[in-house]
DNA sequence: TCCTACTCTGGACTTTGTCCAAGTCAAACA
DNA sequence: TGTTTGACTTGGACAAAGTCCAGAGTAGGA
């Protein structure tokens, strides 16, 4: 079974046929899919689950903590099942590749009180683009 | 004159009256319009201008590196005017506020090339989330 | 002034996402 | 195990943001 699926249900969550396939889609590592792609693959599963559930249910695991979402490109959000372990993204700007990365410092340390316009920040999101192996000339 | 349609016009683009008015309505420091907020103003001095042109108008400043685009939010894509000086992003949760910010070091250089698997990193993109002066309670 | 290639327009269309009323079902309880 | 009930799901309508296209208009060079 899921991680993802194993924490839901240890928060009480309510198991249901449709969640428990838009939780086995979207479990494992470097798992970026959108709310369309999810969809795609839950019916596989469970052929008439609708894209109004997918919608709530992953909203619903966004509200919870267990899921981020992503928005490396400016076209569909995407839902990040890693979400116990603070990480930014690296995007391959010709194929769409997504990885994980962990950079070395925390971002928001870098950035100035001079810097802060009197803003309490609490979030900072690092998305680093770039060619990746396969799409190099 | 705006800096922008100074710049836009020494490196040969074609002037209309419609390009004008974007590059007017979109001149000036901290500005992050909507391709619609664009298209309001623009109609305020041009009352025929379509949203196509605002559009097309938007993605070819884009394209020429006068302008860049800016996704703080996940709904419209933002056009920020500022592309000549390297900047980062702060944006208020509560009501959206923007303001260009300049961290202390690269964010770049904190990426070890063992979290670069592979990829020529060529940009990144930072976006600080907090809550502006107005909105804190 | 005339030409021509470039630009603009309006409307149809696509993608991504939200909302709602009505039907269905998981889980608690007797 | 059967009942009950509030939470969950469905499908379709709707909305926001953006793209595309054929035909009309025009900037700028000859």
């Amino acid at each position: 079974m899921s991680d993802l699926l194993e924490r839901l249900r240890t928060r009480g969550w309510r198991m249901t046929a449709q969640r428990r396939v838009v939780a086995e889609v979207l479990d494992g590592d470097h798992v970026h899919l959108t709310a369309d792609e999810v969809h795609a693959r839950a019916v596989d599963r469970l052929p008439e689950i609708s894209r109004a559930t997918v919608y709530n249910t992953l909203g619903e695991m966004v509200s919870l903590g267990e899921v981020v979402e992503v928005s490396t490109d400016r076209r569909a959000k995407r839902y990040d099942p890693n979400a116990h372990r603070p990480h930014q993204h690296l995007v391959c700007a010709k194929c769409g590749a997504i990885r994980d990365v962990h950079p070395s410092r925390n971002p928001l340390s870098d950035l100035p009180d001079t810097e802060r316009f009197g803003f309490t920040i609490s979030d900072v999101e690092v998305t680093y683009r770039g060619i990746c192996p396969n799409c190099a000339p």
